[in-house]
DNA sequence: ATGAAAGCGCTAACAC
DNA sequence: GTGTTAGCGCTTTCAT
């Protein structure tokens, strides 16, 4: 490994002159700085990103907190958290909570402590003492779907993916509506099952519609969870014309049990997602469209503003805009 | 920030007793060691990775080189490498060499140089440049899907899969089949999508059956992607009775254009993937299942042996077995 | 404009 | 068993 002193040899200064020269600061000749530039290419010399975090004090890694790495939803973030702060010399550090089916890890203080310089994390509901730590560790935060009081949020109106979708088939004729996705596990998706659920029988109520026992479904928010239910729902005397599934994940998976049930979509069923996933336009899948990457780069933005600022981190909660895209699985009712 | 100073003040010792004390090490007595560890615990210590780093010259860190986080294998391999590694304290940095759509990033000397510890690339196709550099910095390297000279790699036998999905066709009466899944950018997705396409060819010779002119189809590896090319080859006055795609992504792709077009799967058309991808089973989908998160195992265990031992490493190429799971969307030929 | 030297937080070699 | 001390590779005063 070559180390700044190789280079400093090679060019015939000193180490500090080739700190400076690197860097692009001031009080180097511009001769000096060529000289150094050239050693330093030559002997592909990269600072020691180690010893500069000892020094600076600054790691230059943004923790990513997640429940799930292999699922759309945080993939896309994670991955569009990644292109923000590329460009800024920063790296992703994963703090995957997910420990199995059942249980997630809890985060602790060796995960983070003097390791990042600050966190995003992205929909999970954290423990109070999860919290504590971020704050007493003075990490600057930013949550993605989640708020707590005191940190950044970047997040959409949940419970208004789930009107819109309910106006929808309102609109449409729709009176026998089931719901899909309401929740098993609230610390590992956070609060937006239970405000989209909570929305749905509002949307409803506000419709004078009767939501039917039975017809608001759990399900741990993946598409073979939601085939199951829905299943459980076509084979009941009573048939809803239409489903709200709170992700397109559970859309597609009631879209594949309507196709088992030999039901047609949408002219026996109408069915509506949330997400705008990348197979919800393959399978033409109705949906309320959210912007996963957008709410990645506001909150990366922020969270290294907040990093590079010497004030307070002021606390912003940016709420993006959400969008019915409608497609070929949502239909008229009474069409059956 | 509490230091290795700040402990060994509160436990009246030198800061030498506090590091052996804490790491468990030999010449400590017990009593010592409970103070310190007692103080540690008070002062709510963590060892600064950075500071450990630099004096051990390990980084505890590897680099995930990955052409794209958000796609279902991949994101799945990084999930898998992480619950891998945590447990021997080690973390996922993410190298991720997605760009832009059509360009991908080099794999450059400063995103891996006195970084991490090792490297799992991810089915990329490596850059001449990219590989000496790897080697240069003499960084233990562990490959999944591809294979290199001199690196140890993790893979499936992607041939077997496209030949096991022809056979199985082929046995179902089919002589009329189609392909999905050649490949535009090979450096972007690395020899997999030639591989597989080979050995459908080859398959479909071996069987004496024809491979018409443009049912071999090129594609971005995705369901869109794909939908449109099955678009293509349904609009055709000849049309295949089977389709074999090389991911389930594209399979669905596939399925959902059948759908479109009215075509009745499996009556008239029968669809077979790769991959065993979690939306297969929902939508019934034939498939040739692989093990993505067993591989990403092995090939972790493999670069973390390698990363410990004193010896230089022992090159290994590890192949996974595939297995044809039969579900809904194969059947015979000649019911349409 | 440049260099000498202190120090970031820790580990390891050596002394006692 | 425990402490002293010399680095690890950088950045940053402070001199000059």
């Amino acid at each position: 490994m070559t180390t700044i002193l190789d280079v400093a040899r090679a060019s015939g200064v000193s180490v500090a002159t080739v700190s400076r020269a690197l860097r692009g600061l001031d009080r180097v000749s511009a001769t000096t700085r060529a000289r150094v530039l050239e050693a330093a290419t030559q002997l592909h010399y990269v600072a020691s990103p180690t010893a500069t975090s000892l020094v600076s004090g600054r790691t230059r890694v943004i923790g990513v907190v997640t429940p799930f790495v292999d699922r759309w939803y945080f993939s896309t973030l994670i991955s569009a958290i990644e292109k923000s702060i590329r460009h800024q010399a920063h790296h992703v550090l994963l703090l995957d909570l997910e420990e199995s089916p059942n249980r997630r890890l809890s985060l602790t203080r060796d995960m983070v402590s003097k390791r990042v310089d600050g966190v995003v994390v992205l929909n999970v509901m954290l423990a109070e003492q999860e919290k504590v730590l971020l704050s007493d560790l003075r990490l600057p935060t930013v949550t993605i779907g989640n708020t707590y009081p005191g940190w950044s949020s970047v997040r959409i109106d949940d419970g208004a993916t789930v009107t819109t979708a309910v106006q929808h088939l309102v609109a449409l004729g729709h009176t026998e509506i089931a719901y899909i996705g309401a929740v098993l596990r609230p610390e590992a998706y956070g609060a937006v099952p239970r405000e989209r659920r909570d929305a749905f029988v509002q949307a409803m109520r506000d419709a004078a519609l009767p939501v039917h026992r039975g017809w608001v479904r759990l399900s741990d928010w993946t598409a073979g969870d939601a085939t199951v239910d829905a299943m459980m729902l076509f084979s009941e005397e009573r048939r809803p014309t239409a489903v709200v599934a709170a992700s397109d994940e559970m859309a597609l998976g009631v879209l594949a049990a309507a196709n088992r049930a030999g039901l047609r979509v949408p002219e026996e069923l109408s069915i509506i997602g949330v997400d705008d996933h990348p197979l919800a336009s393959v399978f033409g899948l109705t949906t309320v469209r959210q912007d996963v990457r957008a709410q990645a780069a506001m909150a990366s933005a922020m969270l290294l503003r907040t990093i590079a600022s010497p004030f307070p981190p002021a606390v912003e909660g940016v709420v993006l805009p959400t969008e019915l895209m409608v497609r070929d699985t949502t239909g008229p009712a009474g069409r059956g």
